[in-house]
DNA sequence: CTGAAAGCGCTAACAC
DNA sequence: GTGTTAGCGCTTTCAG
């Protein structure tokens, strides 16, 4: 028995007999091919295009392959073709739950249109996203980009190669779908001036984020329409552990309003100010972006600006898998939810 | 220029002329080594093995590679080597605060190691889980799965194929990390018992989750070791939204403590119990599992078990690079944290 | 309907 | 050092 496969050595490849045995190794398309008596191609088309094969044939191979265990290799079927039929999906910061419903929308998009979502998280670090592209990038069909900090050159580029779409990132010329920014913050100064109050401090985030500015520039442009004089702080961590700093300078600058960068950071700020026993919202009013887990029941609940992420999610996978011939990015429109951190002035 | 590769139609095969034009195509390892003039074996080794290449070719070679963006194309690189230096990572919730930890840990460990980390979400179902495993387990190095719902022939037959390491389940013969669930269990106990609790209801989670059979393995002797009653109740979903299912079915028992089955758990409990205006831990105490995110602002703070997430995910990967010859489970410590939403019985 | 053969892009012996 | 060549496992023309 020559041609026996064993455990570890490689198979010899000069096969004189057809042995019976099967190849203890993990079973190759060939080794179904020479148990069946066919030709691989033919168990190829058996097992991926069964109306092209004869029935008998086809059950057969179709028998032998499930006796040997046999499973595709999606590496080498993905050679030839090209496409691996997986989705990545790279994200700053997974630990957000901000994030959570984009994946869970991307990720059912996705399974319904028979891929598989990877995902991968970047830390907000350029230099990660890009080692995660040159990995992944010739592997998925795909890429959805949350909140690239890419810059414009890189991104182009790497829509040359395969399709990408951009979540909350607007590169003239790639599909995306971005969150009403500006209309977030218009209904927040809208409420904290139909509160009395004159003015807020804006805690502000990441320069590098493209939001970041977004939200300055609604803030701002809102705060002039409606008469409050906005202060932009920071940048402070988008983060809990981004509070402490925060409060320090908000209180510094005699803010009654508080309007944070997101709600992780805005879980921070409440936290710090019940440390140091400023009460809100009596003392200070809080406000949040993002409406994410946790902030209904938080201490005390957090008003905020809710974010339909699900519907973003699926939208992006959306457009990636059917690129629009168009590329105008989607607006995601969202809503200011009142909870108990905001109230009038003291 | 019978053979200058134009953007759509294949290359032509036969070459007579070396032209000086780059193919609009990606590039590949043969348009490098035909622009640099050597033979591809030259340009994969300046590339990927520099020192067995004189100077002058190799930085010729990569000179050449940049200038035409050439980018190793993973999938082609992985089908003779056999490992794509990627690691999956599958859990069943990827919205469970309880997995940041885990994920951040094998993310980084994974880094270290030169490894990418691509996740997956199963939500629970092996049916999915399935899914993801056929997908990309013939494309990465090795999978982590965490409280896999799969039962135990079914990873056997995948840890054959390729290395596999379990968090949260135990299956003879596999290697994997878990949690201290009884020694967490009888921390909860003690502590009621303390308090002055003479008995407890269990609000448990998913019969199918291996770490649900642990947990109320640890509860129910614990519980005759303090004298305290325990009764099981369940199963509920384990997330916020099984809450009030739970506090109703815990209420009718007429318990003076409510152990939740995880702190997701617990958040709906405590929301449920606000919303019917039983004070916490006035009129009941509640605790949770896992210390996850929220934990200390919600309100009131949670008592519950933490555990070393991140540390378990660095160990996860670290046994799945370096499988040890004792597959022995490495379990996990644990620690109760105390905070206001348990006290004394009313 | 089935088989033979040519690659997909890259790495790794094995020569020169 | 560098080039030649043979695959990795699969899909896919192209014949028969």
């Amino acid at each position: 028995m020559a041609n026996v496969c064993h455990s570890r050595p490689p198979c010899a490849t000069t096969d004189l007999v057809i042995p019976p045995t099967p190849p203890r190794r993990a079973a190759t398309l060939h080794d179904v091919a020479r148990e069946a008596g066919v030709a691989v191609s033919t168990a190829s088309r058996a097992l991926t295009r069964p109306e092209r094969i004869s029935a008998p044939t086809r059950t057969h191979v179709q028998e032998v392959a499930r006796r040997l265990g046999y499973r595709p290799n999606r590496i080498a079927r993905a050679l030839p073709s090209g496409r691996t039929l997986m989705l990545a999906l790279l994200v700053p910061d997974i630990t957000n739950p901000h994030h959570f419903g984009l994946i869970r929308g991307a990720e059912e998009q996705a399974r319904a249109a028979g891929r598989t979502l990877v995902l991968g998280d970047t830390r907000g670090q350029a230099e990660l996203e890009t080692e995660h592209l040159d990995r992944l990038g010739s592997v998925v069909d795909g890429i959805v980009l949350a909140s690239s900090r890419l810059p414009d050159a890189e991104l182009l580029d790497l829509a040359a190669r395969r399709p990408v779409v951009l979540y909350n990132r607007d590169v003239p010329g790639l599909p995306g779908v971005v969150t009403d920014f500006v209309g977030g913050a218009r209904q927040v100064v809208a409420h904290l001036a139909a509160l009395g109050h004159r003015s807020f401090a804006y805690l502000s985030g990441p320069r590098e984020a493209w939001s970041e500015a977004r939200r300055w520039a609604g803030l701002s442009a809102a705060g002039v329409d409606h008469g409050l004089t906005a202060t932009r702080l920071g940048p402070f961590p988008p983060t809990v552990e981004g509070g402490p700093a925060a409060v320090a300078a908000g209180l510094a600058c005699g803010a009654t309003a508080l309007v944070a960068f997101n709600d992780l950071l805005a879980f921070g700020v409440l936290r710090e100010l019940q440390r140091r026993g400023v009460p809100v919202p009596a003392g200070v009013s809080v406000t949040g972006f993002d409406d994410v887990f946790g902030a209904d029941f938080c201490h005390p609940p957090l008003t905020t600006v809710a974010v339909p992420t699900e519907e973003a999610g699926r939208a992006l996978v959306d457009v990636l898998l059917a690129p629009p011939d168009d590329p105008q990015p989607t607006v995601l429109p969202v809503r200011l939810r009142v909870r108990d951190s905001t109230g009038p002035p003291a």
